[in-house]
DNA sequence: CAGAATCCCCCACGATACTG
DNA sequence: CAGTATCGTGGGGGATTCTG
């Protein structure tokens, strides 16, 4: 049982360090957004996240298949083929990812016509 | 049937990628949302996040500023007292960060069950 | 093709001390 | 209180090579 964390966010056990432990990395979330709605190869993901070193992009996708988050499906054959894909748990990123998608592009569109927005914090 | 997209996804210039360069530290997110709807000074944002040095906290507020995420607010006296607020631009990511922080609590609760769930990915 | 293994460098980060 | 400055280290991560 758990010591009582009835406090949203002053824990540091909040929802958003954990979430961020599993999907924090410097990669992580992009491949789970890569991975959405199919299932991709290793060396397709590869392609599609050059800066990824094959090392980093291996050690990212076990990281994300033992937290359950990804499905590593190897078919024994010649040559080597490995498909993952997302878990129902990942999926659930989803839309939060979409969003920050979306935010995102808000905000290198506003950055090309050099809106500097932002000042008020109006509490 | 995986091939058949061009899909949008494909570009490391994807917004996902450009948020997570702007939110996506060890801490960011964590920062943004414990300033939620509140100003914290820097010593109460320090207790909040124990685990974080005030070099690292120091080092990521300033870049959350220069990002114009974060609104530093100097009085001064003595002794001295910081206030560190939102900008409204990074108010847009509280929705999504309570989505990811409901994710992280229901995982949480799923894994203290010993609910191994998983398997289908469906597509 | 999908990695594992190895080597090695660099800097992210903690610890500590100091300051306005 | 809210930081800076400095030093030292671990390990994150790239480049390369090898294998089933």
């Amino acid at each position: 049982m758990k010591k009582k964390t009835e406090i949203n966010q002053q824990c540091s056990r909040c929802g958003v360090e954990y979430a961020f432990k599993r999907i924090g990395g410097k990669y992580k979330a992009r491949i789970i957004w890569n991975l959405g709605n199919t299932e991709l190869r290793f060396g397709e993901l590869g392609r599609i996240l050059p800066d990824v070193s094959t090392k980093m992009l291996t050690q990212a996708l076990r990281e994300l298949e033992s937290d359950q988050l990804i499905i590593r499906k190897m078919y024994y054959e010649v040559p080597p083929k490995v498909e993952y894909s997302l878990t129902v748990t990942a999926r659930q990123l989803i839309p939060f990812l979409e969003h920050l998608n979306d935010w995102g592009h808000t905000q290198i569109k506003n950055e090309s016509i050099g809106k500097t927005n932002e000042g008020s914090s109006s509490n």
